[in-house]
Order: structure tokens, then C-alpha cells, then sequence
DNA sequence: TTATAAAATTAAGTAAGCTTAAAATATGAC
DNA sequence: GTCATATTTTAAGCTTACTTAATTTTATAA
């Protein structure tokens, strides 16, 4: 019924509406790796599956029943990310690589099987919340990007928002993971790098890495623990 | 290179070349489910990738590198089974389904982080031997058939040879699991249904089911435990 | 050995999921 | 509003992995 690669594409439609808002062709082929003409030909299939909304030159939407399969796919994604990093103590770089694949290869049952091992986790290790077996996503935190905390601010870092393994390790060799306190000491004007500290080291960070950091706890000055986000 | 179907035909090809010592097309396509002509169109892609020696009309024989491939895949088969049996606890009938679409799609690197985790196990849940990283079978027990066995012998179960979840609830039903001690009483002529004991109880047992089953460790008659098998 | 049955192959065709090249449409800078 | 650029679609074609129907080859048994 829903070929890997119709799987794919919901996955990628379902991560692309989330920062985005709305999902051009264009961005799809892209983050899928293939040729324009390849998704406009498969989203008309989708169309006629009832999975997704074509009509030529326009964004492409979810019907409801796509945005379920497709929630299915993300919660199958998560699953296998945290159940490889704490189960199987499988590398926090390599995780996504791997889900990417087993996402498909999975009965529901074995994705609950895991999921309850797990004790029902709400976030993958990466700091996505993960859907319940009825689509449902738990509450979250708010989070704003590294790239757009205001001056002196600290807050925790709590997402990381692209899963290369090439970005994760960067990440890891500076020290830079989910959970520790970061604050922002300084923006470049020309190329919005900017300066932090964590850890109590200053280091500099550039503008495309902090777009992909994702802050909670935002707090302002960080003298004290008010928090104003 | 090799994708999930090729894959298939290559397991495929594995468990009937040790089962019969020969692969015939029609047995290919019974145990993958297609068409007879399927099984010439594919055998011959993989001729070409040097994977199988086909030629018209004669059963078909894997190159060496066909060989190792093979073995890689049931390797995996058979890792993810011991995993999912030991570590997720999912139920003893539905690893080999689920084994069946996850060997496809898991890196050499996470088998060999399940196996590590495992300790290295030598045998699959259903009692078949896992190949090593280099592809070398650990040391098996001598086994003959249920079905073969000499009357008033008794043995240890140890291999089943059919993985289908119907067969393998049906034994547990009955109680018959592996590591079990089994004597055989009766064999009814002309049908070969076999009487045993098992757990001090008599039972009847089809020869199908007899066909499946595999003993270790025969002794004569059980009053001693000299081992003539 | 010859008829019959079983096994395998050839032939023709299909669907999915891709590609590149060319054409159409939309966007957005001035 | 026009024009250049970016986005999307159309057109044509390819590979993989299947199907059924018809034919050929091999195996078996009287
Ligand atoms: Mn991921
Ligand atoms: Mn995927
Ligand atoms: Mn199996
Ligand atoms: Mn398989």
C-alpha cells in the first residue's frame, strides 16, 4: 500500500510543513535527493491514493489520511533512533542514518514493542517528540533558535534540527549536546556568527550551525532563573 | 547493489541448496511466491552481476561471491531473530517475519553491534546456526529428521525448519520447543504418524510435522546415555 | 521408445520510480 | 507592468521486478 519510497516522501513532506509552513516540489526533491519531475509524478500518484492534495504549480498539502501515515512514519523513525541509542548504545551520529531505513522494515507491533521497552518516551535523541501509537505528539517545551536568542540570553540546548552525521559530530567534538546550558555573549554583524559559552568556554559558532540549534529555558541575563520565553 | 529482492533470491537459493543440495527455478519461485518466469528474468540479472552460474534448463549454483552474499544475508536474518527473541522479547513465532524485511535494511555495523551485544550467539531461535562476520558457521551438532529417527530412540529438539507462524504456535501449543527431550514410540505405517512421549506425555504427530523437526544427541532406547547418533 | 507430464523459457505487457531535455508557468526586482 | 530568473510540468525514455499465455525442453513411466 505505501511503498518505502511513498514513505519517504511523507516523512520529508511531514518535516518540511513543519519548518516551513507549506511544501514546495522544489524543497521535496531536494531533501529527497531526486529530479523535479520525479516528485511532481510521484505526488500526482499520492493524489490519486488520497494521501495528498496536488493541483499543479501550488504547494502540496496532506489530506488527513496522509498526515496520519505520515505521523506513522516519524513515530517509526523515533522509535528506532532512541530504541538503537539506548538499547544497542548505537552512536548518537548514526542513529537517523540507520532509522531512516528500518522505519520501513517494521511491523506496528515491533514499534510498540520497543516503544514500551523504552517506557514510552516522548523525545528521540535528537530532541523530537515522538507520536504516540494514535498520531498524538506530547507537549513541548517552547524553543526558539540559537540563531535567534537575544544577546547575554541562556537558555538549555534541547533540539538539534538536521541529522547529518557530519553536523552531530561537529557538534560533539565541541561539546555542543542536548541538555547543557549555552548563553549567547555576542553576535558578528557582517555574518552572524556568534560567540557563546558553554561549559565555561567562550567558542564561536557560525550563523548555519545556529539555525539548527533549537533553545529551551530561555533566560534573560542568566542572573537569575526568570524566564521569559 | 544488491537490492532487497535480490536479497531474497540469494537467502532463497541458501536454505534450498542445504536443504536438497540443488536449486531448481520452481522451488525458487514457490519459496519467493512468484512466477516461474519471474525466477528465469531474475536469475539471469544476477548471472550477469555474477552472483548465481546459470545456465538453461539446469539448476542453478551460486558464484563464490554469490555465496558470501548469501551468507551475509542470512546472517543478518539470524542475528536480527536472536535480537529481537532476546533483547525486545517479541514473540518466538513472529521473529522470522519481521527478520524477513529488517535484514534488508540494517548496516553491517549495527549486526555486528547486536552480535556484540548478544555475545556472539551460535544459534537462532529457531536453532540455525548464525554465520560469523566472515561468513564461516560455527561447529553443529549432528541432527537427523524427527521423521528419520529409529523407533524407541529418544533426543534432544533442536532445530525447527519451518518458520511459519501457524507451525511454530501449533508446537509451542503442544509444548514441543527446542531443548526439549523427545522419545519416539510408534510409527503408524501408512501414514507415518508418529507417537512420542515428551514432558511424560504421549502425543501424535503428523509426518509433516516430523518432516520440520530436528533431534540432536539420539541415544538407543534412553535406558543409558550412549549417543549413537 | 514414445506419450505424457513437469519444468523452464520466450514473448508480450505492466507499474513503480527514477532520469534528462525542453516547455510552461510563477515570482519578484526594477 | 515588464523582464529575468526560479519553479514546475511535460515529454520521452530507462531499469527493476513482476504478470499471464504460449512454447520449448527435459523427465518419467508405460
Ligand atoms: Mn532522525
Ligand atoms: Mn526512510
Ligand atoms: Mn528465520
Ligand atoms: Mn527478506
Amino acid at each position: 500500500m505505501t511503498s518505502e519510497s511513498i514513505e519517504n516522501y511523507l516523512g520529508a513532506m511531514y518535516r518540511l510543513q513543519n519548518e516551513a509552513g507549506e511544501v514546495k516540489l522544489n524543497q521535496l526533491a531536494d531533501a529527497l535527493n531526486i529530479s523535479g519531475p520525479a516528485v511532481t509524478d510521484m505526488l500526482k500518484r499520492l493524489g490519486q491514493k488520497d494521501l495528498v492534495v496536488y493541483s499543479p504549480y501550488k504547494p502540496v498539502k496532506f489530506t488527513s489520511l496522509g498526515e496520519q501515515k505520515a505521523m506513522q512514519v516519524i513515530r517509526r523513525h523515533r522509535i528506532w533512533e532512541k530504541f538503537l541509542f539506548e538499547v544497542v548504545k548505537f552512536p548518537w551520529e548514526k542513529v537517523h542514518e540507520e532509522a531512516e531505513r528500518l522505519e520501513h522494515s517494521s511491523s506496528d507491533e515491533l514499534i510498540n514493542y520497543m516503544e514500551a521497552m523504552l517506557d514510552f518516551p516522548e523525545l528521540d535523541p535528537h530532541g523530537n517528540p515522538i507520536p504516540s501509537i494514535n498520531g498524538v505528539l506530547p507537549r513541548q517545551n517552547a524553543m526558539i533558535k540559537l540563531a535567534d536568542m537575544n544577546l547575554l540570553h541562556s537558555g538549555i540546548i534541547s533540539r538539534v534540527n538536521e541529522h547529518s552525521q557530519e553536523f552531530l559530530m561537529y557538534l560533539m567534538a565541541e561539546g555542543i549536546t542536548l541538555g547543557k546550558e549555552l548563553r549567547l555573549i555576542e553576535r558578528r554583524n557582517f555574518d552572524n556568527t556568534l560567540t557563546i559559552t558553554i561549559d565555561n568556554q567562550e567558542k564561536q559558532i557560525s550563523s548555519m550551525t545556529a539555525e539548527n540549534i533549537f533553545m529551551s529555558n530561555i533566560s534573560n541575563g542568566g542572573r537569575d532563573g526568570k524566564i521569559t520565553e
